[in-house]
DNA sequence: CCGTAAAACTTACACCGCTAGTTTAACGGC
DNA sequence: GCCGTTAAACTAGCGGTGTAAGTTTTACGG
């Protein structure tokens, strides 16, 4: 076949497939020949639309990040609109956790991430928070929703229960992978609190 | 060559180049052909000492958690006992950003990882708070420390300043880079005190 | 002293990202 | 309506990866 009558290929159906790929048998699944072969075509033809690996990768990480809302920080105080764009922010990234490395890894220039840190940083500075705040602030939240998304702390402790029979108090460490998911939710909806109410309250203390 | 008169290849010798290796050129540079030169050897033979590449990624992950100092939780009040054990981590891992996405992905079964948790968890449980909420504060901890070593947030924006032009409150953006550790810091350092001050007044609420 | 296990070796397989060159179809300009 | 250019698929292949298999020689325990 050389070029075919009608384009097999696109980038957003490029795109697709690899997110259905990733989220469906992670990232080491996602190799340039695996992508090609679901797409009916062969590994070097993904080079006519992208240049490297590399940029597919980046541009699945940025769809994703594409699907977090923002639009609280347009409807809410700055602490209400932190809150909810966290947890659509922890959602997306629940949804899509063999992602979660990758964006773990820096914000990088992918649009979505800028779109967002410009939305976030925006209102932050507009409340009256020092642009150093407000970056500190950014920071802060990406660290408790990648942290939370990027693997499970509970699920860390699967393995046997004779592991853990030399750590008194890790006793229990294997029946958490059971409750993963309410662990995992536990910890961030905790940090979610208690870093918004903090900064709720050194606000308040007018040291911004 | 055969065996060897004297044995050329230990797993600490092994532990010990896949770091250093690591933290020169990143997790990219370690392949086994490349470590193995590295040591004056021949690819396959690292397989006489571990079983697969991970185990040796993960035992150079597990050499580092060792280094975190937990002597706090027997030393202070949990809430100082936090702050050290938080500060060491964070260092610790700002002297090896390489191999922090691996422990970024949890904290596996490596045994420093289980005797960190042993004595974090331990120690907050001995304190007075529930098992629930020791596990969700060791996991807040950690998302703190680790997002705070993957991938500086500042350095993120490392590109060219026209990228920022449509974005109107990023205009600084490209300056961050220059200032990225102290950013970075900053950011720390607020969340642990927002954290720790945070479960202080609960604690002494009394919900624990 | 000898059998066994260990630690190095060589060879090789299947896969990886990616480059180069080829073929053919679509498109824009005369 | 042809025609040069560009685009989108192809095939072939390079150098690299993790690792399995089998070989050789040495060290060690009975």
């Amino acid at each position: 076949m050389a070029r075919p009558r009608q384009t097999l290929l696109t980038r957003s159906r490029i795109i697709e497939a690899a997110g259905a790929l990733v989220d469906a048998e992670g990232l080491d699944a996602l190799s340039t020949r695996r992508l090609a072969t679901e797409l009916g075509v062969q590994g070097p033809s993904l080079y006519n639309h992208f240049a490297t690996k590399s940029d597919i990768v980046e541009a699945v990480a940025d769809a994703v990040t594409a699907q977090v809302d923002v639009s609280a920080f347009e409807e809410c105080e700055w602490p209400e609109a932190l809150r909810r764009w966290a947890r659509s922010y922890h959602a997306v990234l629940s949804a899509h956790p063999n992602i979660v490395p990758v964006l773990a890894e820096g914000p990088g220039r992918r649009p979505g991430g800028l779109a967002m840190a410009e939305a976030v940083y925006g209102a932050l500075v507009d409340a009256g928070w020092s642009y150093a705040r407000a970056t500190h602030i950014g920071a802060l939240m990406r660290y408790l929703v990648t942290g939370s998304a990027l693997g499970s702390f509970a699920l860390g402790f699967d393995a046997d229960p004779e592991l853990y029979d030399r750590y008194p108090h890790l006793g229990h460490a294997p029946r958490l992978a059971e409750h993963h998911e309410a662990v995992d939710e536990g910890a961030f909806e905790l940090g979610l609190d208690l870093l918004i109410t903090g900064l709720t309250a050194r606000y308040e203390m007018g040291t911004r």
